[in-house]
RNA sequence: GAACUGUUAGCUCAGUUGGUUCAGAGCGCUGCCUUGACAGGGCAGAGGUCGCCGGUUCGAACCCGGCACAGUUCACCA
């Protein structure tokens, strides 16, 4: 057999993917089977992928994978989102470019624009996955702005607006001045900012009071132009002198009275607090409260407006510097302190967001937030890490309305129709709200007459929809598909959207199918590079994914991830762990070139497959019993153990189990024991039960490495056509009716081994040197073939009297000897030996120490003192041992 | 400022109901190994006062309290 030494995925990789696809094995439709369902948290339809998309869809894929070999009806529905500001932000930017500014554009010939960048930059995200072996029903692609998933957000709007959940209003928003839009508090990420503090002079207005000048601290100089008081708490002596004062504001010279109110901070700047009701949430509500006049400074993007008198049409931050050397030439700058605050940047454009007043549109979130809050509280829907549950409750208790509109073009169209003479209808089509339109207004009404609302509804507005929308459950509410995958199994998804859409999906999920959207949620960690920093395109510490899988395989990359994803965790990146992978990929491979370059007893081996009998031709047979029915319980002790921790996601701990199974157990143990000599055939009956383990060990493997397992499983027998691993039954544990001693009894084969082994490498014994292994005391003969194959024996005697100049251990109680002649250093012997005894001397005193404590014998249960006596038992008679050489050595030297 | 989570080997992390000498794994590190699957490998080995202080208990990495440090989320006073 002529197999390279090394494995190359790439050629590999392409063919099984095709292979896959060509059988429609990824494609689901509703059968009797039980269906598990996963949808995708949809990227961005423009992106590209990066390492986060690649953890977060390996094990989507895993889950996926596993499920589909465990007869479930796995059904994984990819797609991709509009991502509104995201999108828009690109498009914008390429026009600039182009020379050609948004404004200058209709509505309708920039999202022709729009379009075209999608049409054009859209599904390169399909192919990388596929790249990496996402096995997702791709028949079912979907996106946020595909007719049906538009359909359904533009009916789900105008069904909240009928059940009053939602409104139009003008509140205090997050404006975004470089997209021109509003954002949800979500969108929102506040930073440490290093800024300053100014004091300015407010001159009392009445001229009465000689030194009248109320100092005033504040951030944000710019804004004095939207004062319309001065506020000072009501029991603060220091400023109480201001009380039913007016004060003028600097440079406009307007006058502005004088209000109290106990939520000014003492203690905090000079006690005057400038209020500004239009630029600021705090002086809002003043505002409000005292009914203050509110004047608004700025234009949309940033620059201030008339109001700002001779700095109109200058950039907020500019006018900030100007105005303070402006003031300072005035006098009225008292002093300027650094400072350091928190100032909300918006997530998307990153530039400082500005509070703004403006009429928008809310979903009010109270109702909704209560049911979704009760189905993770009760588990009906479970977190993983659970830790995740107080962050939900902690957001979900103080949850405010969210603001659903944004002043974009791209991205679903309020359907909400303004009537000529003021007010407005909400209804799926303009047509049908011309006819609601018609029975409410008094007035000749033709339809060119309803304007629609121009803003758009925020992303989130659509994905929140997403398990239910993937389906069209929206739309047609009781079609077989929804039925059948809806509710959906797992989630898999990042913490940092827990809010933005984890939280909304369960908000839609109850209100749109009355119950749970998922099962389970499985939360990824941020992928790290490895010394903890994020990946950002700066510091170039991002690698890209496709190049990655070009130099280690998919299988060897996937493995690389998972390796170091603990659920929740960050998971710090390391290239060196997708050579890991790819290095056990080739163990793998070497695995198989070694068994199947094997050849078998007997001419036809289907017909000694049948035969009961290791075949004694090859070496020693009782090696190959021991070895297989040991595999065995190993095997089906594993894949148990894999079952449990799937069972609690712990998906990198089950692959490492099974990392561990196949290098340690099957490759190193196994494999060495069962190879017939250079040139040897092996029977039959070892070689069947050989590629049946093989089999499993795929099978277990395949989630996690799906292309060398399927390229392997189809070389490891004959395969007809059509036929998969991919499809074909996942291990499974079953009982064994062996006992449990033989896993033990191995356990202390392997020890006696590598005992061996380490004198052979202390005393530079060369392994092709056979030894005389001798056996004091009692130690079943069974193992005795596998000693002497694994540690190269030429006999193994039982004694009473070791050899002298042996060099012996213990396993267990029993010891064991390698008769060395004269080669062993008696000094260093001793001193090994003494050390021993002192540590069993000391355990044993220990363990007597519990015992004759009397609070322990009356107190600890019975179990652990029946314990505590055989440990005493088993170190006494080893100290016995230990003492019975070291006397034997001491009258030698003498 | 508040809440939550964490602190175990050089690194990243397990450690279930407190009970076996329970202190583990992977990586990294050290030494040895060139002809029969694999150097992308094998064999063997070294490495930890379980953050600190107290308490509960016959017994604590594990339970309780305090402290220190780190991270996450939320809030935010000009």
């Amino acid at each position: 057999m002529n197999i390279a030494t090394k494995y190359d995925p790439s050629e590999v990789e392409v063919k099984w993917y095709d292979y896959w696809l060509k059988n429609r094995f990824f494609h689901s439709e509703p059968d009797e089977r039980e269906p598990y369902t996963v949808v995708i948290p949809p990227p961005n339809v423009t992106g590209v992928l990066h390492m986060g998309h690649m953890l977060n869809n390996t094990i989507q894929d895993i889950l996926v994978r596993r499920a589909r070999m465990n007869g479930k009806n796995a059904c994984w529905v990819p797609g991709t989102d509009h991502a509104s500001i995201a999108t828009e932000a690109k498009v914008v930017s390429k026009l600039v470019g182009e020379g050609i500014k948004k404004t200058d554009l209709t509505r309708e010939q920039f999202l022709e624009h729009a379009w075209e960048w999608t049409r054009k930059h859209g599904g390169i995200i399909f192919e990388q996955l596929q790249k990496l072996g996402c096995s997702c029903d791709w028949e079912r692609s979907c996106f946020t702005m595909d007719e049906a998933r538009s359909q359904s957000v533009i009916k789900v709007f105008c069904d909240l607006y009928e059940k009053r959940k939602i409104y139009r209003g003008v509140r205090m928003v997050n404006w975004d001045p470089k997209a021109l839009t509003a954002l949800s508090d979500e969108e929102v990420n506040y930073k440490e900012q290093n800024g300053k503090l100014y004091y300015l002079r407010y001159k009392v207005a009445t001229q009465s009071s000689p030194e009248g000048v109320a100092l005033v601290a504040t951030t944000r100089p710019e804004t004095i132009f939207g004062d319309t008081a001065l506020c000072i708490n009501p029991n603060n002596p220091k400023t109480a002198w201001l009380k039913g004062k007016c004060v003028i504001v600097p440079i406009i010279n307007r006058e502005i009275p004088v209000i109290e109110d106990e939520y000014v901070d003492m203690e905090f700047g000079t006690g005057c607090l400038k209020v500004t009701p239009a630029h600021d949430v705090n002086d809002y509500m003043l505002g409000q409260k005292y009914n203050l006049q509110s004047i608004d400074i700025f234009n949309d993007d940033g620059t201030l407006n008339e109001s700002g008198a001779m700095y109109a049409g200058m950039d907020r931050f500019t006018v900030r510097k100007q105005i303070e050397s402006d003031l300072e030439a005035a006098g009225l700058l008292e002093k300027v302190e650094p400072y350091t605050n928190k100032v909300g940047f918006s997530e998307r454009t990153d530039v400082p967001i500005e509070p703004k007043l403006s009429m928008q549109w809310f979903l009010k979130t109270s109702d909704l937030a209560e049911t979704a809050l009760e189905a993770v509280e009760n588990n009906t829907i479970k977190f993983y890490p659970d830790k995740f549950k107080n962050t939900y409750r902690h957001w979900m208790t103080n949850i405010k309305d969210w603001n659903i509109s944004r002043q974009l073009y791209w991205g679903h169209q309020i359907p909400a129709y303004y009537l000529p003479q003021g007010g407005f209808v909400v209804a799926e089509t303009k047509e049908e709200a011309y006819q609601k339109a018609l029975s409410t207004v008094n007035y000749p009404l033709s339809i060119e007459d309803l304007r629609q609302d121009e803003d758009v509804l925020d992303t989130w507005f659509s994905s929140w929809l997403w398990p239910i929308s993937v389906f069209d459950g929206i739309n047609n509410p009781n079609n077989k598909d929804i039925n059948y995958y809806y509710p959906t199994s797992d989630l898999v998804t990042g913490p940092d959207i827990i809010f933005f859409w984890v939280a909304r999906m369960i908000m839609s999920g109850y209100e749109y199918r009355g119950r749970e959207c998922f099962g389970n949620v499985y939360f990824t960690g941020i992928v790290r590079d490895k010394f903890g920093r994020k990946m950002s395109k700066q510091l170039g510490n991002s690698p890209d994914p496709i190049e990655l899988i070009n130099k280690y395989g998919a299988d060897g990359v996937r493995m690389g991830l998972m390796l170091s994803a603990p659920a929740g965790n960050d998971i710090l990146f390391d290239e060196n762990l997708c050579e890991q992978g790819r290095n056990f990929n080739n163990k793998i491979w070497n695995a198989f070139r070694l068994v199947k370059g094997w050849n078998i007893v007997g001419e036809n081996v289907e017909a000694n497959a049948g035969a009961n009998n290791y075949s004694p031709l090859s070496s020693p047979p009782s090696c190959n019993k021991i070895a297989t029915q040991w595999f065995e319980i190993i095997l089906q002790k594993t894949i148990a153990e894999i079952d449990d921790l799937f069972a609690k996601y712990r998906i990198s701990e089950a692959l490492l189990e099974i990392y561990k199974l196949f290098r340690d157990e099957f490759s190193s143990w196994y494999l060495e024991i069962i190879k017939p000599a250079f040139g040897q055939p092996i029977d039959a009956k070892t070689y069947q039960i050989t590629l049946g383990f093989f089999d499993a060990l795929l099978r277990l493997l395949h989630p996690f490495m799906p292309f060398i397992t399927e390229e392997l499983w189809q070389a490891l027998e004959e395969r007809k056509p059509g036929e998969s691993i991919m499809v074909s039954a996942g291990s499974t544990s079953s009982p064994s009716d062996l006992t449990d001693s033989l896993t033990a009894d191995f356990e202390d084969v392997k020890e006696i081994i590598s005992k061996i082994r380490t004198i052979r490498t202390e005393k530079n014994i060369p392994v092709k040197e056979s030894l005389v292994l001798q056996v004091i005391g009692t130690f079943n003969p069974v193992y005795y073939p596998v000693l002497k194959k694994m540690a190269n024996l030429s006999t193994i005697e039982e004694t009473a009297e070791k050899a002298t100049g042996a060099v012996s251990f213990l396993v267990k109680t029993a010891e064991f000897a390698i008769p060395l002649g004269n080669a062993i250093d008696e000094k260093e012997e001793l001193s090994k030996l003494r050390e021993e005894l002192k540590y069993q001397t000391g355990f044993l005193n220990s363990v007597l120490g519990k015992l004759s404590n009397e609070n322990f014998v009356s107190k600890a249960p019975a179990k652990v003192i029946e314990m505590e006596r055989k440990k005493q038992a088993d170190a006494e008679s080893k100290i016995k041992t230990l003492q019975k050489r070291v006397d034997e050595l001491r009258v030698k030297r003498v």
